[in-house]
DNA sequence: GTCTATAGGTAGATAGAC
DNA sequence: GTCTATCTACCTATAGAC
């Protein structure tokens, strides 16, 4: 292996990041404050990143690591396109709660984010996972079990910004000792049986998945 | 009247700020970017308000009093309580629409408005709102019309972020000559659909108002 | 790899002339 | 009500000892 062991510090720098991007956007948080919550001093963080933005690049990084390779295996899930979407949606909203900062911190800097240069490749990688949505939408229309009044890129942003909700709303759920998975289901009933084709609706469908 | 005539340069400052804002963030936005897009010098800013706190709060303020008495009007309109939550709908994302910067920047910036202390009566003019939805959807969900497994504050929260996006989207849409009307046809019918209860579906709901 | 010290720039806000 | 000039504090980033 070339990269034996990655710096600890470096993890932890990354992690106390996302949280306070997330929480105070990234403007709102300053290098003093990310050296303060990692417990090392600001001039330290300048071993690990080049600078600033390439924090907040390292935080998108580490969220696709994971969020990628879920969604591709949702949308290769065995069955019709409407398994394969709800199937998305679970994949995507356990990603979104084990990485709730992360995801917090890109949904909140989308703008910054597509702004700048050197976030580019943040920008490929939405724009990757975004893709494999629309296909499988696109495959629910042309199959006709799902509505075609609504264009996949429509439908994708409302399932994504469903789950931005249900992650933020998690946090708050978890503390109380509410199990979120009936959300989950719930948020699947509603997204799923609205965007049915209106002559195939049965019913409220199963929740799949997590 | 007590205030005859409100200065110009004001109402120019909130303007200008809510599209910084609504673009760059509240902390990615400096008095003096305000200044220059306002046509003044950045010590005139403090002329009308006392500091960048109250310019938000301005911004706020301008957005609740176009929303609040929209809302309200929406919320006794005649008919059932799924004629009244698509009245919501409609007049929510018309005065979106019209208020889009202001709609983004107070969306973008609500962990910061919750936090802050001299921004309380922004809080409180959410909640208003909140409340008009909260009681629609539940009465609707009392009477069986509504699916009364989502929670109204969820089944809110889904839909002001689908009116989020549709006023993100609708910039854009607008540029490129396409009416946003057909638009909002489509997100009432997907969220309409997907919150009714399954047994009172009929089809596809007609696009009320605007 | 972490530290102290500091550079160079910008932030929000103020003083006081006009 | 707008301006010029400025204050103080904080920002990102760098230099160089250990």
């Amino acid at each position: 292996m070339d990269h034996p062991q990655p710096a600890p510090t470096r993890g932890r720098i990354v992690q106390v990041a996302s949280r306070l991007f997330a929480e105070h956007g990234y403007h709102g948080t300053s290098m003093r404050d990310i050296a303060a919550a990692a417990g090392i001093r600001p001039a330290s963080l300048y071993n690990h990143f080049p600078g600033k933005e390439d924090i907040l690049l390292a935080v998108g990084h580490r969220y696709f690591a994971t969020m990628w390779p879920a969604l591709r295996a949702a949308s290769e899930h065995p069955g019709g396109p409407l398994d394969r979407l709800l199937a998305l949606i679970s994949a995507a909203t356990e990603v979104g709660r084990n990485h709730r900062y992360e995801h917090q911190a890109l949904v909140g800097e989308m703008r910054l984010i597509r702004r700048t240069p050197a976030l580019a490749p943040l920008v490929e990688s939405g724009l990757a996972c975004i893709a494999l949505w629309h296909e499988t939408i696109a495959v629910g229309q042309r199959d006709g079990v799902l509505r075609d009044d609504v264009v996949p890129a429509a439908a994708t942003w409302l399932i994504f910004t469903a789950i931005t909700g249900l992650v933020d709303q998690g946090h708050r759920s978890d503390v109380l000792g509410d199990p979120a998975v009936r959300t989950v289901s719930a948020l699947c009933a509603v997204l799923v049986d609205g965007l049915r084709h209106p002559n195939t609706r049965t019913g409220t469908p199963a929740l799949v998945g997590a």
